[in-house]
RNA sequence: GGUGCGGUAGUUCAGCCGGUUAGAAUACAGGCCUGUCACGCCUGGGGUCGCGGGUUCGAGUCCCGUCCGCACCGCCA
């Protein structure tokens, strides 16, 4: 052994004793006749003294040690004179009577503390450089904690952890597999699983009733701050279950993170709203309930005064931004600005000012009187002092961009508290979404997910209209994750693959295993799925996912640190007998 | 596929309307310093201004192209 004990455990109570600590050398801090320094492992930083009255032979072994250097320090453990309130070992330091260079260490890149001097990119490059940072380190030990508690509560209610393959069946539906050529059966080729869907309903019709998996998923996509090209699900399936019983099942998981790694305990049950009064009231499937201002429809009362920019919109709606009639024009032209940026592509932003003294400002006053524009106010339910922001035009598209609108002032009104979470299940998506470019339906989750009952009259009648029994769990905005009850019934499946544009013969080759399975007594089957990464970087307080994978790939999907993908050898395409034909 | 921002010392950045020897902080090296903990003080070394082309008497600065990074749109059943 090299070492006793940690960099983060001793304490007064080891005060005395002698001890052995190794790690890296975090930093040294000369002072003529004496030398400090400090050490660093996973647990802590330990201060380490030197004194030259004591030993100078040793000072001056210290006094060439440099940064992350590893060492093995023996010593004796003594209270400090001063101690340090910053340091969890503070209290404490070894008078060192030997220092071992284990192994010395080129000066690194960027300094390897809580705040790096370290931009994104060098500090992917060195990632392992990176992850000696306690912040980064601390999101690693957060994602163990979350993988473990999960486990414990899954497990706590039958559930079994089930491996599913890697290498699987490619499914040009959904979004783009990665694919992997098979050397033994030349010009086919495996698809790395976008989720184990299919797997997953499988083992239901096995009678594993209650499955779960830590499954790595794989997509070839272009990449964001929370979306990389391998991430990880919490992967669940239940047989003999109804929508309710999975939302309860996984609301108890998600409570039981919460309060197992983060204390904090959810007591009420989530609250639940549907996807149309999501997208009605927020624009958007995915609304961020920890703050109010949602949307009010002014059609009734805006229309009909000969303004076009109202009259010819299909929606006028607005929300009530409270306390900002005190917004200056600068202010007013910045929100401006931000809803005609390209990626909001607004026309531009109607403003109703509720004066404190009960006098009204407009942009569009020359439109309408003050009754008028005070009737406005009614409806969306302004107060004195709050001011109103309208949008107007297609519906759809209007509420997409009030939607950015209402976010980025609740960023500008510090109402998007990161230690704040609220939950939400949205509820009754619809089944099916119409594609213009390809004028066909798509399934809006996948083409498993079973309608809801009451509208299975609808499917061949009004199928834009059909509900799905499909739910998301969002928090704070991000979709944490989501499922559906499948479908089990073959001739429904059959329904949905004819509506869907499956030929019969390719959804036998698609899926004909799953329907195959199907005739032998599937059972009534839901889950759902959670994305980890997601997870953890939302209790984290981040808003990338980066920083709670080790080893993350880049903008591009590229792993700046071992360069990969790169180009492979002649001699291992000729294996796969594959010849590339690169474009330009 | 598209839009925006960025690329200058090991690192993070500044560098104005194009002008003479490209700066700061930090890191690094040497020196001084016995209670520091972001130690302090003195000194020093360190630059393909991403790359290519163009405009100009003159380009880190302007233009075009390109590569790389980040954020976003499309995309992500």
């Amino acid at each position: 052994m090299y070492r006793d004990k940690t960099c983060g455990e001793l304490s007064l109570s080891d005060a005395g004793s002698k001890t052995r600590i190794a790690g890296w050398v975090q930093r040294v801090r000369k002072m003529g006749g004496m030398t400090f320094i400090d050490v660093r492992d996973r647990y802590g930083i330990t201060q380490v003294v030197f004194n030259t009255e004591i030993n100078p032979e040793l000072q001056e072994v210290a006094n060439q040690l440099g940064r992350e250097f590893v060492v093995e320090i023996s010593g004796t453990v003594k209270e400090r004179d001063s101690k340090n309130p910053n340091l969890e070992t503070g209290e404490i330091e070894i008078i060192a009577d030997n220092v071992k260079v284990l192994n010395r260490s080129e000066i690194p890149p960027f300094t390897i503390e809580e705040k790096t001097d370290g931009g994104d990119d060098l500090r992917m490059k060195y990632r392992y450089l990176d992850l000696r940072r306690p912040n980064v380190r601390r999101n690693l030990e957060l994602r163990h904690k979350m993988a473990f508690e999960i486990r414990r509560y899954l497990d706590s209610k039958g559930f079994l952890e089930i491996e599913t393959p890697i290498l699987v069946k490619s499914t040009p539906e959904g979004a783009r597999d990665f694919v992997v050529p098979s050397r033994m059966n030349p010009g086919e080729f495996y698809a790395l699983p976008q989720s184990p869907q299919l797997f997953k309903q499988l083992l239901m019709v096995s009678g594993y009733d209650r499955y779960f998996q830590i499954a790595k998923c794989f997509r070839d996509e272009d990449l964001r701050a929370d979306r990389q090209p391998e991430f990880t699900q919490i992967d669940c399936e239940m047989s003999f279950v109804e929508q309710e019983d999975v939302i309860d099942m996984f609301e108890g998981l998600v409570k039981h993170i919460f309060k197992y790694v983060k204390g904090i305990d959810f007591t009420e049950p989530f609250p639940r709203m549907t996807w149309n009064d999501a997208m009605r009231l927020y624009g958007s499937d995915k609304p961020d309930i920890r703050f109010g201002m949602p949307f009010v429809e002014l059609n009734d009362v805006a229309k009909g005064v000969g303004f076009s920019v109202i009259d010819d919109a299909e929606l006028v709606v607005g929300i009530v931004a409270d306390g900002c009639a005190s917004y200056t024009r600068k202010q007013i032209d910045a929100l401006t600005d931000f809803v005609k940026r390209p990626q909001v592509g607004a026309k531009g932003l109607i403003w109703v000012k509720f004066e404190a003294d009960g006098s009204i400002k407009s942009s569009v006053a020359k439109f309408y009187t003050p009754e008028q524009l005070q009737a406005w106010g009614e409806k969306a339910g302004a107060k004195p002092g709050d001011m109103l922001l309208v949008m107007t035009g297609d519906a759809m598209k209007v509420r997409k961009q009030l939607c950015e609108l209402r976010l980025e002032l609740g960023n500008e009104l510090g109402l998007r508290d990161k230690n704040v979470f609220a939950p939400l299940w949205v509820v009754d998506f619809p089944l099916f979404e119409w594609d213009e470019e390809t004028q066909r339906y798509y399934a809006m989750h996948h083409p498993f997910t079973s309608p809801n009952p009451a509208d299975i009259p609808l499917l061949k009648t009004d199928t834009g209209k059909v509900r799905a029994t499909a739910y998301d769990i969002v928090v704070n905005g991000t979709e944490l994750g989501g499922g559906s009850i499948r479908i089990h019934d073959a001739e429904l499946q059959d329904q949905m693959f004819e509506l869907l544009g499956f030929t019969p013969e390719r959804a036998q080759e698609q899926f004909g295993f799953l329907m195959n399975a199907f005739k032998y007594g599937a059972p009534p089957h839901g889950g759902l799925a959670l994305g980890f990464d997601r997870f953890v970087s939302i209790l984290a307080g981040l808003d990338s996912i980066r920083d709670v994978i080790a080893f993350p790939k880049n903008n591009s999907g590229r792993d700046v640190m071992n360069e990969s993908p790169s180009p492979i050898d002649d001699a291992q395409l000729e294996e796969l007998q594959l010849k590339l034909d690169i474009k330009d």
